[in-house]
RNA sequence: GUGGUUGUAGCUCAGUCGGUUAGAGCGUCGGUUUGUGGUACCGAAGGUCGCGGGUUCGAAUCCCGUCAGCCACCCCA
C-alpha cells in the first residue's frame, strides 16, 4: 500500500477552501477585467534561460529545474512577472502598447514552507506594460485598493514608496552600486532595529556617515507631507531622487482625488522590494491585523525587465495579489466562510414516487439561474435536512405528497430553521420564482 | 538551504518512573413509534501512537534517521 500523501509545501484544497479561494479568484478577475486588463496565459515551463538571473540570486536558487526528456534545460515559473516580459518581448508586435493584461495562475518556488508560505501557490497579476505615464502608476495603486476593498478587508493598509528615492541618495553617496545590498539591509527595518541594520551595512562596507544618511531616510514618519518635506533635502542633489519624491508626491495626491480613504495609502520610505527588477514605485500590502504574514500584495514599476529579451523598450508597472497567503490570513482571522457546497438551494427528496416531479422542479430552479443539489435518496427527511445544513445551503425546498396534493411548498432557510409555505400550483416556473426570491433574502 | 520546535482516532488533546486488549470531549454513523436537522438519551464504528531503524524481557514513552507542520534566519505572495 502506498501512503497517500503530499509534498512539502504543496497542498490538497477540500471544498471550502476552494471555494474562498474561487471566490478571491473570481473577485480578482472581476476588478482587474473593471479597469480594462485582458487575461493571457502562459506555460507552466519556460527555458531555464528565460527565468534565471530576473528576479535575484535567491529565486535562483528556488527555482524548479530538469532536465527533459529532450535534453532541454527547463525550469518552473516562480512568478508570473518574468514570464509576462518574455511574452511582451515576443508579442508586443501584435498587441500593441499600451498592453494591459491580467494572469491568475500558479507558480512553484523550491523554499522552506511557512504558515502562508507554500511551495506552490496562486498570484493574481495585473500589469501595464508600454507606458511610463504616472497615470499608470497611479492606476496600479487604485486596482490594489479596489481589489482589497471588494475582496471584504477592512483593516489592511497599501504602503508605498519610490526606489529612485533611495536610489538618489546612493547617487549622492556614491552607492549607486551598491544597490542591491543596501535594499535588502533596508527592507529589514521592520523586523530589526536601526542599529542592527546600521551594523549589517558597515559590514557591506557602507560608511557610518552614509548608513546614518540611508537609516535617516527609511525611518522618516508621520504625515505623508512630513515625510516628503522630510525626504527632499536627502536627495535634493540628485535628479533621480527629486524625480522619486515628485512622482510619490503626485501619486498621493492622484489616490487623494480619485477619493481613496485617508489611511488606506502610507508613504513608507521603509519599502524597497527585494527583487532587482524594480525601478520606480514599489508597493506592498498588509492586514493590519496580521503584520507578520507579510505582505499580501506587492507591485511596482520595473522600466527595464523586458529589455532582457528584446531591445524594444518596455516599461511596465503592476502588482499581484498573493492569494493563497491571503486566505492562510483570512482563515486565521476566522473569516474565511465554512459553505462546503456551492449550491444555494437543497431539494429534499421526500417521497421517492415523485421523483420525476422532483427532476422537474430541479430543472425549473436551475433554469432560473439557481445551483441546486437534489439529493440522491429518499433518506429520512431529518437527516436530509440536517445534511443539509452542514454543508451550508441557504435554502431547503421540502416538498411531499401532502404538498403536491395541495400545490405547495415549504421553503425552510437552514441558518435559521425558519420555514415558510407558499403556493406554486403545480407550475414548475411559479416555484422558482418564489425560491430565488426566498434565497434572496 | 541553516537552526529550533512539534507530530497519539476526522478535530482538540490526555497518556504518571518505558510494563499486559492506548483513553476523553467534539465530530461521524445507527437508534429513541415509517413527514423535518443544530438541544436530550442509548448504541456503534474509527488509531500501523507520522514513517523506518535501534536500545530493551518489554517503547506511544529512550536513541538515530527520515517525512511533514510551525517558528527564526533568509527571502518573499
Amino acid at each position: 500500500m502506498i501512503t497517500p500523501r503530499t509534498l512539502k509545501g504543496f497542498r490538497d484544497l477540500l471544498p471550502a477552501q476552494a471555494l474562498a479561494r474561487e471566490r478571491v479568484l473570481g473577485i480578482a478577475r472581476d476588478v482587474y477585467r473593471s479597469y480594462g486588463f485582458a487575461p493571457i496565459d502562459t506555460p507552466a515551463l519556460e527555458y531555464l534561460e528565460i527565468l534565471t538571473g530576473k528576479g535575484s540570486e535567491e529565486t535562483d536558487k528556488q527555482l524548479y529545474r530538469f532536465t527533459d526528456h529532450g535534453g532541454r534545460e527547463v525550469g518552473m515559473r516562480f512568478d508570473l512577472t518574468v514570464p509576462f516580459a518574455r511574452f511582451a518581448a515576443q508579442h508586443i508586435a501584435s498587441l500593441g502598447t499600451p498592453f494591459k493584461r491580467y494572469h491568475l495562475a500558479t507558480v512553484w518556488r523550491g523554499e522552506n514552507t511557512q504558515r502562508g508560505r507554500y511551495r506552490e501557490f496562486m498570484q493574481c497579476d495585473f500589469d501595464t506594460i508600454g507606458t511610463t505615464s504616472p497615470v499608470a502608476d497611479l492606476e496600479t495603486v487604485l486596482v490594489v485598493h479596489d481589489l482589497l476593498v471588494a475582496i471584504g478587508l477592512e483593516r489592511f493598509t497599501i504602503r508605498v514608496n519610490d526606489r529612485r528615492i533611495l536610489a538618489g541618495l546612493l547617487e549622492t553617496l556614491g552607492l549607486t552600486d551598491q544597490t542591491t545590498v543596501v535594499l535588502r539591509c533596508l527592507d529589514k527595518l521592520g523586523k530589526q532595529t536601526p542599529e542592527a541594520v546600521g551594523r549589517e551595512l558597515a559590514s557591506h562596507g557602507v560608511a557610518a556617515a552614509a548608513a546614518d544618511q540611508l537609516l535617516s531616510l527609511s525611518q522618516l514618519g508621520g504625515t505623508s507631507a512630513e515625510i516628503l518635506a522630510g525626504m527632499e533635502p536627502l536627495v535634493a542633489a540628485s535628479e533621480t531622487g527629486r524625480a522619486g519624491v515628485a512622482a510619490v508626491s503626485a501619486l498621493l495626491a492622484g489616490l487623494d482625488a480619485a477619493g481613496v480613504a485617508d489611511g488606506r495609502v502610507t508613504l513608507d520610505p521603509a519599502i524597497a522590494r527585494g527583487l532587482d527588477y524594480y525601478t520606480g514605485i514599489v508597493l506592498e500590502s498588509f492586514l493590519d491585523d496580521l503584520p507578520g504574514l507579510g505582505s499580501i500584495c506587492s507591485g511596482g514599476r520595473y522600466d527595464n525587465l523586458a529589455g532582457l529579451y528584446t531591445k524594444q523598450s518596455l516599461p511596465g508597472v503592476g502588482a499581484s495579489l498573493g492569494i493563497d497567503r491571503l486566505l492562510a490570513g483570512l482563515d486565521e482571522l476566522g473569516r474565511l466562510e465554512t459553505a462546503e457546497t456551492p449550491a444555494e438551494v437543497f431539494l429534499a427528496q421526500f417521497d421517492a414516487a415523485h421523483l420525476g416531479d422532483y427532476l422537474r422542479i430541479a430543472a425549473a430552479l436551475r433554469a432560473a439561474g439557481l445551483a441546486v443539489d437534489f439529493y440522491p435518496e429518499p433518506k429520512k427527511l431529518g437527516q436530509q435536512l440536517k445534511w443539509a445544513g452542514k454543508k451550508g445551503f441557504r435554502l431547503a425546498v421540502v416538498i411531499g405528497s401532502d404538498e403536491f396534493a395541495a400545490g405547495t411548498a415549504q421553503l425552510k432557510q437552514l441558518a435559521t430553521q425558519q420555514a415558510t409555505t407558499i403556493d406554486w400550483g403545480g407550475d414548475p416556473e411559479r416555484l422558482a420564482a418564489a425560491v430565488r426570491a426566498a434565497v434572496a433574502t
